[in-house]
RNA sequence: GCGCCUGUAGCUCAGCUGGAUAGAGCAACGGACUUCUAAUCCGUAGGCCGCAAGUUCGAAUCUUGCCAGGCGCGCCA
């Protein structure tokens, strides 16, 4: 759109530089073309001529004259000037956006989406709790980013996947089957001490009275019986994660597995050509893998001195699984406490003959609740922790979502539960809902005035003259690119504050301006402009997972 | 001890991958409802961008060294 054309505006002039000789063939530097943060600096500004100064030695100035003196604007700008030394400055002249916000309500908003996916296959695995207790807040933070973000690269044109690893093998799947049999025994009358690695929350309490009451039929042989627990209750807790991933609006694709790499010998085989490749050799009765040879970490254990393998390995085995379904980028969302298992990771991705640039993982820091002013405390050791499950009953399931995301994932959240609750203009999920209602309700007063809503496509978007209109049209155009730079940069929370910022522009029109006045064709302009934004309103929403009511 | 993340207004945080005079919300103060939803808006005030060097036309952003907080450093997952 706009900024498309200001980028081949200087791009074109750039070639007619070279060709009259002014800047040589053979240099070449990164367009870019950004919105000054001084509405007085223009719409749109570049710093190529700063760029290109050192290697042509040649002044900034001179450079961006000559640039401007270039340029064929075909009636895109009504002004370019040279400002602070090298500044190109690019004043778009009103009917431009005016014909864009045509060209948007003409053509819809996905057809004007950037493709910066090109059908990339990408398969983005978040949450993979363990299925040995309920999810807690911290999972409920990575959910929303791994689900919003798969929402928007789709829109950017990736073709993505959302999948859940299901860690259902290992130790820790014993540990839940031993502490549901201590539990267990506990109802059925002879008490076992509950040892200290035990998993402690009333939810293994309730799995075990579960049994009771179910009257399923439990192997008399103790280890036995443990195994049964362990399936039993781990394929509960994960229905009950599943359940609360569902009530978060959150659906993957695919839940894999653990159990089925081992089964399908895809462990053994991963391990087998890393050993051919000299990638993993054995020491101390152990298998390593050769971490040191692509990362600055140390070896890693493969297979245990005891013959069993370490998580590890089947992760290695899982991400070659991954590339052998065809994904073309791998994105991992992790707690940030496993931040010092990326660069085993990375170099097994190298080692699987993949490029490093192929697995992405983004960290997601701790999130604090804060209730009446102070940090509720946590600790899953003990138990207490807290619940998405709790969250979303608290402060239902919008507030949770949009929460989550109102700050990049690797800083630190604090989460205001009284603050979401509230309904007022503190809480920004309300403020930017409020906007999509009360255009609704501008809607419905129209209606009431005989105006037809269908027709307001044809409206003469040149009525728009007004300054805030023309403030509105850019934020509505900004769309494009903050979904661009969100995909790109797996940023998902640039979605947020976008949403903050296009709504603030509306309240301040809205109070500045009447939409409905006694001029019908004006009306129907206003109309035009705020169907469009509402419709980019409900967009942004639903690549965030939060309704957008019609009614509030 | 080593590594990663964080440090920006009283509070919570943005800052578009190095740009122009540092941004928002909340809290504080002062205003705006006979008019499409006041869950809103307008205005005022608020800053050594943790500290110090360096890189260059230009640094909150990059480098280095400190300081403070968080998290990691298992033949755990």
């Amino acid at each position: 759109m706009v900024k498309q054309q200001i980028s081949a505006i200087v791009k074109k002039a750039w070639e007619n530089c070279r060709q009259s000789g002014f800047l040589p063939p053979d240099i070449d530097v990164n367009i870019i073309i950004e919105i000054p943060r001084e509405e007085a600096n223009g719409d749109y500004s570049t710093n190529i001529a700063f760029l290109l100064a050192p290697k042509v030695r040649k002044s900034p100035t001179d450079i961006a004259k000559t640039l401007i003196g270039n340029m064929e604007f075909h009636g895109v700008c009504e002004k370019v000037e040279v400002a602070a030394k090298g500044f190109i400055n690019f004043y778009v002249r009103d009917d431009m956006w005016r014909a864009a916000l045509q060209e948007i309500s003409d053509q819809g908003l996905d057809s004007l989406v950037p493709d910066v996916g090109e059908g990339r296959k990408v398969l983005i695995e978040f949450v993979s709790s363990n299925p040995t207790g309920p999810l807690h807040i911290g999972h409920g933070r990575g959910a929303a980013v791994g689900d919003v973000l798969a929402n928007i690269m789709k829109r950017a044109g990736y073709n993505v996947v959302k999948e859940y690893y299901v860690n259902d093998a290992g130790k820790q799947i014993d540990t839940l089957g031993q502490s549901t049999y201590a539990r267990w025994k506990e109802l059925t009358g002879d008490a076992v001490p509950l040892e200290e690695h035990y998993y402690q929350g009333d939810y293994v309490k309730d799995i075990a009275s579960l049994i009771v009451e179910s009257n399923v039929a439990v192997p008399a042989e103790k280890a036995e019986a443990i195994a049964f627990m362990s399936k039993f209750a781990s394929d509960f807790v994960l229905d009950g994660i599943k359940k609360d991933l569902e009530d978060f609006g959150v659906l993957f694709d695919n839940y894999f597995r653990e159990t089925r790499l081992y089964e399908s010998g895809e462990v053994e085989e991963t391990l087998a050509t890393l050993k051919d490749k000299g990638y993993a050799y054995e020491k101390d009765g152990a298998l390593w893998f050769k971490t040191s040879m692509f990362e600055k970490d140390e070896d890693r254990v493969l297979i245990k001195s005891d013959g069993e393998k370490t998580y590890f390995a089947s992760d290695i085995a899982y991400h070659k699984d991954k590339f052998d379904r065809r994904f073309d980028t791998l994105i991992d969302i992790w707690g940030s406490d496993h931040h010092g298992y990326i660069p085993r990771m990375r170099a097994s991705i190298e080692a699987l003959g993949r490029g490093k640039d192929s697995l992405k993982v983004l960290l997601i820091q701790f999130v604090t609740l804060i209730k009446d002013g102070k940090p509720v405390g946590m600790s899953t050791r003990a138990g207490q922790f807290t619940t998405l499950k709790e969250v979303l009953n608290e402060v239902g399931r919008d507030a949770a979502r949009f929460f989550f995301l109102m700050r990049k994932s690797d800083a630190h959240l604090e989460f205001d539960l009284d603050l979401a609750k509230k309904t007022t203009n503190e809480n920004p999920v309300f403020y930017i809902q409020y906007a999509h209602a009360r255009i609704e309700s501008i809607f419905r007063v129209a209606k009431d005035e005989g105006i037809d809503l269908a027709s307001v496509k044809t409206a003469r978007v040149d009525l728009l003259t007004e300054k805030d209109e023309i403030t509105l049209i850019k934020g509505i155009l900004h769309f494009f690119d903050v979904i661009e730079g969100s995909a790109k940069s797996l940023e998902p929370h640039r979605i947020t504050f976008y949403l903050l910022d296009l709504v603030g522009r509306f309240h301040s029109y809205y109070n500045k301006t009447r939409v409905i006045v006694g001029d019908r064709e004006l009306t129907m302009a206003r109309l035009l402009l705020l169907a469009t934004l509402q419709q980019v309103i409900k967009d942004a929403l639903a690549l965030l997972g939060v309704s957008a009511p019609e009614r509030m």
